[in-house]
DNA sequence: TCCAAAGAGTTGACGCGACAACTCTACGGG
DNA sequence: CCCGTAGAGTTGTCGCGTCAACTCTTTGGA
């Protein structure tokens, strides 16, 4: 990763930036999910989508709603559901004729796990990454954050299927 | 994404902080992949092979140097390999009796695009992250880089089954 | 009324990544 | 000399995530 000398390529400097940063990704990553999923055995997609279940037990959600929500792909929700069905955290209930099922809630299980996930998850994003940030740094990562998110670029390339509004 | 209420647990403001962050961060990564794909056909972890290889052709590596270089799991370098093999940017040869293969290299078609790549993906992360960032939010997010990666806990805990020496 | 298009949800295929198990070799002390 | 252990590389399995295809329903216009 030390390769560069072009007009609008990266200097050496900046690779080292993305390089380090990629790691440091990488392993946060890495660990949050393995943490996660050793205390609660759910991983950090299944935790998304049961507190944002929880937080809306009352009217049980729809496929397209959760994949809006979480800015996430329909099939990817409709997958992780199915897996997550699979070991009791969620239900669906039939509705449609065929496959189709409106109406997805956590069961008894589920809303239990979330809610003692979510204090422990909470814990250890804590412990290991915001402890170690300062307030100066966690401004310019939500800075560089909403950046990214602003872009038209990255928001509409190859993103999801819905959110295109209606 | 919004409870909590408790000793060391996260704030409502913690708890947003780490989920814009994690989502520029999926956007930001699912958009260079892909561009690194569309491009040059080969994904993220594909090309830091491509790299690691090309800087020292000469020679060529070892699966074990290639998981160390990236400070990642062997069976992910021997994975990758082979799918690379298969695709012809990479040669294994054997020099082991069964299946031990030692002496990794580029093939000229992966040389090839092993340059081409570089100069291209270099430009890619420019565009859609670097060129995003002041000074100050770079040096921010490279303390904090710096600061997990040199986390025993993130370092040690789940890692890769090399690195330690010798 | 009927047929086409849009929308919801599902499914399959495939690459990535983690983990564990397995094979084979090399080495070293009994 | 022999067995056990450490090290290298490979392989299988499984969950995640993306893309594309498919089904079924709803809707709306000719």
């Amino acid at each position: 990763m030390k390769i560069m000398s072009d007009p609008q390529a990266l200097s050496t400097s900046d690779w080292r930036f993305w390089d380090t940063w990629m790691q440091a990704q990488r392993l946060l990553m890495r660990e949050v999910d393995r943490v996660l999923q050793r205390d609660f055995g759910v991983s950090k997609a299944e935790f998304s989508v049961l507190v944002t279940l929880q937080s809306a037990s009352d009217g049980a959600r729809r496929v397209t709603e959760l994949a809006d929500a979480l800015d996430w792909d329909k099939s990817r929700v409709a997958h992780l559901l199915t897996r997550m069905e699979k070991r009791g955290l969620v239900e669906r209930s039939e509705s449609g004729a065929a496959g189709r099922r409106t109406g997805i809630a956590l069961t008894e299980t589920g809303r239990n796990v979330a809610e003692r996930a979510i204090i422990g998850h909470g814990k250890t994003i804590r412990r290991l990454a915001i402890d170690r940030l300062s307030p100066e740094q966690a401004a310019a990562i939500t800075a560089w954050s909403r950046a990214l998110l602003a872009d038209q670029t990255l928001s509409e390339s190859g993103g999801r299927s819905n959110t295109s509004a209606d």
